[in-house]
DNA sequence: GCCAACGTTGGC
DNA sequence: GCCAACGTTGGC
């Protein structure tokens, strides 16, 4: 796969860490996605995001896992501070300050949508092939083809 | 709360 | 550098 034309990525998080209504009551509706330790979406922060690039919020862990909102790449490519504090969930003790393994980015936050559930996406046969609905998926961070996000568009502007 | 699927770790 | 054991993710 060419991810470096890939403008469109889906995005997990957990509503309990940061639901998109924080994102959004956040100064600029911008928020730093901390605490990504997986080499693979690492990655796709750290070569392929730009600034820009179309993010669906993805909430995971809750009773309706699915999106949620709208967001967008807001650049600032830097270390994740949290790999170096101790008292926070996210502490990596092989990670060395002078060369951090972990990154974080800004996303902002568009809007919130009325929620999209993984069940209803699952319906439509034009997004069955959508990294999100594979079986044993659980990259936090993943590509999404233009034609799928225009889909998605497509349904949330159908339900206004 | 279960558990399948997957990534990481570490002994050899 | 293999691979079994372990830990984590996250939908169900």
């Amino acid at each position: 796969m060419n991810a470096a034309a890939t403008r469109y990525w889906l995005m997990k998080n957990e509503p309990d860490e940061y639901a998109i209504d924080h994102a959004l009551s956040a100064p600029d509706a911008t928020i730093a996605w901390d605490g990504v330790r997986n080499y693979q979406a690492r990655n796709f922060m750290r070569d392929d995001m730009q600034v820009g690039d179309g993010v669906l919020y993805w909430h995971s862990s809750c009773a309706e896992p699915g999106i949620y909102g709208i967001a967008r790449i807001a650049g600032k490519l830097r270390p994740d501070a949290s790999q170096f504090q101790p008292d926070s969930k996210y502490y990596d003790p092989k990670s060395q300050p002078e060369q951090p393994r972990w990154l974080t980015l800004d996303v902002q936050a568009l809007r919130k949508i009325q929620p999209i559930s993984v069940a209803r996406l699952r319906q439509y046969p034009e997004l069955q092939e959508m990294r999100v609905l594979q079986k044993g998926n659980r990259l936090s961070i993943t590509p999404v083809d233009e034609a799928h996000w225009r889909f998605i568009m497509d349904l949330i502007n159908a339900q206004g």
